[in-house]
DNA sequence: GCAAGGTC
């Protein structure tokens, strides 16, 4: 009973003014102190311990810790990310003038902040110095500066430049402060100003358009990183429906060599039509022996994979078990705070010594799973250097485990968890050498063909890392001049597809690709797309939906800016010119909002066209003529109705259908039965218009004869 | 409510 009243307790109240009075003395932010601001209450924590021996005090339930160095009180106080971001209380657009304010008071899901800007606004006030500790980047300069600024004094601003939390950096970092970065501050705070401008204003503005014509308040979006995405997303989504296979013949031999069974194909050559590919199995039935006429074998040292940065460890997750990103990277941030694993989104590849490597494998030792692992790597590499990545970090490195051994963790965790740490085993582990065989083999016609065979001859890493071992495939010693026996020939017809599926892991490598958007917003973004309605999955694929394409088709006549990833390209370059006090924070922000209202004045003289489309794609208005094949509005050719989709998937099946039918041997009509068969092959509106070929094609006769 | 970026 008493448990369950326990925490009925009413529990001491905290207020802005007081601290909790059984707290140490030290904790009371009287008489000169510094003031160190943290990013995060992790970095704090490891900010303080590296200064000295410091007291751990709580206001509020969020840590603080305070030092004494020399006779100087110091307060190490964490924030949690920014605390500030700009805000305006006008609605409607388009709007130029914001300010920068406390986030949790304008953002409803940002309430855990206020605790954290209680606790600054509780030491700030009085402190001779600040340190601005945060994360030495361009959003930390901004986190703690903009503190410093409101709840602070910046006339007393410093800052303490450290590339990573190793308690000798730090304390070097403390010792020879950095002047002001003011310039970079001004660039940090461009970027989320121009960020601002760009994505309040167009998505109201889309909005605004919607409402209008549908009468629906529906939420849409837009912004620097989402709509080039959305938009890359579009493009794809055409060319997969848009995709006309043509059918290649490929031969499979099996053949047998003392007693081992092998597989050979053509090599540099294939059969260029259906006929040819059963004439030539007829010969190879009939003729069943091919000679070697050369087998090469090669060893190749394979080196082991640099550590995980996240998007590695995300697309890694994908391909193993079919993580969604954001899925990793929650795995991965609870793995974080539980302290089993280092920060994890970072960009770094990189292993560098300051994390004490040593030290980590040899707490891994302990470990139920990885222990013996752990000694081995001890035991045969006295020294330990691990191979390093080509991606870097300016905040922290890549991802590796801490050494702390989890006490228990559920499928998923275990699973994110044992690839960080056989991943950060692998890289200090032995190179691994496999063997590649191939074989050419001729027929009595002198066609070749040839067989691989792949062998590993050193584990080396692999043993550490097994999610990469290659598949190993047998091959009979073979010689020169040898006679091979063929005991089963057949063909097939391979309807190749050039274009690959659409998918949250194929849009993360895509941003990564093209650089937009961050480690930490990545992931985040794909799935505001989803929740958008722009993307949906359907049959565990993602589709972009009408609306998708609508608002992407909009946003590229529209807001062209907004569809490739080149603003992002252009707003870098100017920022680091503000950073080099070249230009100013002013300069470019008045710059993007006047772009910003001559598209707007040119978006309203559409907005008619614009509500309309977006309409139509939500199913609220019926198009004046519909596609033939879906709802989408059409234009009549030679008597028959369809859409642009649809009308550019017969274009491409017309202009491909001669060569596939010469290739099946087969009529037109036939082939495009065959086409339509082709679900997951051909893209769905060439399915969809070979499906409807006889309808579409009477149509038009009709037309010709009248 | 809308961005993108921090972090919980």
């Amino acid at each position: 009973m008493r448990k369950y009243n326990r925490g009925w307790r009413k529990r001491p109240r905290y207020t802005g003014t007081t601290n909790r009075l059984t707290q140490n003395y030290a904790c009371y932010p009287r008489n000169p102190y510094i003031a160190v601001v943290a990013e995060k209450p992790k970095a704090a924590e490891k900010i303080a311990y590296a200064l000295g021996k410091g007291v751990k005090c709580r206001y509020k339930g969020i840590p603080y810790w305070s030092i004494q160095i020399d006779g100087r009180r110091i307060f190490v106080v964490p924030s949690a990310g920014h605390l500030f971001g700009p805000y305006s209380p006008k609605r409607g657009f388009p709007v130029y003038e914001f300010e920068w304010r406390p986030i949790f008071e304008f953002d409803r899901r940002a309430s855990h902040l206020k605790k954290f800007y209680d606790l600054m606004k509780y030491i700030l006030p009085n402190a001779s110095l600040y340190i601005n500790a945060c994360d030495y980047d361009i959003e930390g300069s901004v986190i703690g500066y903009t503190i410093i600024y409101y709840l602070g004094d910046p006339s007393r601003y410093k800052r303490m430049k450290f590339s990573s939390l190793s308690p000798t950096e730090l304390r070097r970092a403390f010792e020879r402060l950095e002047l002001p970065d003011i310039s970079l501050v001004e660039a940090g705070m461009a970027r989320h100003e121009i960020d601002w401008i760009w994505g309040i204003n167009v998505s109201r503005a889309l909005m605004h358009a919607a409402r209008k014509f549908t009468g629906q308040r529906i939420i849409l979006s837009a912004g620097r990183v989402q709509s080039p995405t959305i938009v890359e997303a579009a493009r794809r989504w055409k060319e997969i429906n848009l995709a006309v296979p043509t059918p290649e013949f490929s031969l499979v031999l099996e053949c047998l060599h003392h007693n081992i069974s092998f597989k050979a194909y053509p090599h540099g050559w294939r059969p260029q039509s259906k006929e040819e590919a059963i004439s030539i199995v007829s010969y190879l039935k009939k003729n069943p022996v091919l000679s070697v006429s050369n087998v090469e074998s090669n060893k190749i040292p394979v080196s082991p994979p640099p550590a995980f940065n996240l998007g590695d460890l995300q697309k890694e997750a994908a391909r193993l078990y079919k993580f969604s990103p954001m899925k990793t990277q929650k795995l991965a941030e609870d793995l974080y705070l539980e302290a089993l694993i280092s920060y994890p989104r970072t960009n770094s590849q990189k292993l560098p010594p300051t994390i004490n490597y040593r030290n980590i494998i040899a707490r891994l030792t302990k470990s139920e799973y990885y222990g013996s692992l752990a000694k081995k790597i001890l035991s045969e590499n006295p020294v330990l250097k691990p191979v390093q990545g080509r991606k870097d970090d300016p905040a922290h490195p890549a991802i590796h485990p801490t050494g702390v051994i989890p006490k228990y963790l559920d499928t998923d965790h275990r699973k994110i968890y044992d690839l960080i740490v056989r991943r950060f085993l692998a890289a200090f582990a032995p190179r691994a050498v496999i063997s590649r065989t191939k074989a050419e083999l001729i027929d009595k016609h002198g066609r070749k063909y040839s067989a691989k065979g792949v062998t590993v001859i050193e584990e080396g890493w692999y043993q550490y890392y097994p999610y990469l071992r290659p598949k190993e495939e047998e091959l009979p010693l073979l010689r020169t001049r040898e006679i091979v026996r063929v005991t089963k020939a057949s063909y097939r017809t391979n309807w190749a597809r050039s274009v690959p599926d659409l998918s949250r892991t194929a849009l993360l490598k895509w941003m990564e690709s093209v650089n937009i958007g961050t480690e930490a917003t990545r992931a985040r973004i794909i799935e505001v797309l989803f929740s958008r309605g722009y993307l949906e999955s359907r049959g565990g694929k993602t589709v972009v939906t009408e609306l998708g394409e609508s608002i992407a088709e909009i946003i590229s006549t529209l807001f062209p800016e907004l569809s490739r990833p080149d603003l992002t390209r252009d707003m870098e370059q100017k920022l680091e010119l503000v950073r080099r006090g070249v230009l100013t924070r002013r300069k470019v922000v008045e710059e993007t909002k006047s772009i910003m209202d001559s598209l707007i004045r040119n978006f309203n003289e559409r907005l008619e066209d614009v509500g309309y489309r977006i309409s139509i794609a939500l199913g609220a208005v019926r198009p004046d003529i519909t596609c033939m094949l879906c709802r989408k509005p059409a234009k009549v050719r030679n008597g028959i109705a369809l859409c642009e989709d649809h009308h550019e998937a017969l274009l491409r099946l017309e202009k491909a259908l001669p060569e596939i039918s010469r290739k099946l041997g087969v009529e037109e009509g036939r082939a495009v039965k065959s086409i339509a068969k082709l679900r997951g092959k051909a893209g769905k509106w060439v399915i969809e218009v070979a499906s409807n070929w006889d309808l579409i094609r009477t149509r038009r006769r009709r037309l010709v004869n009248q």
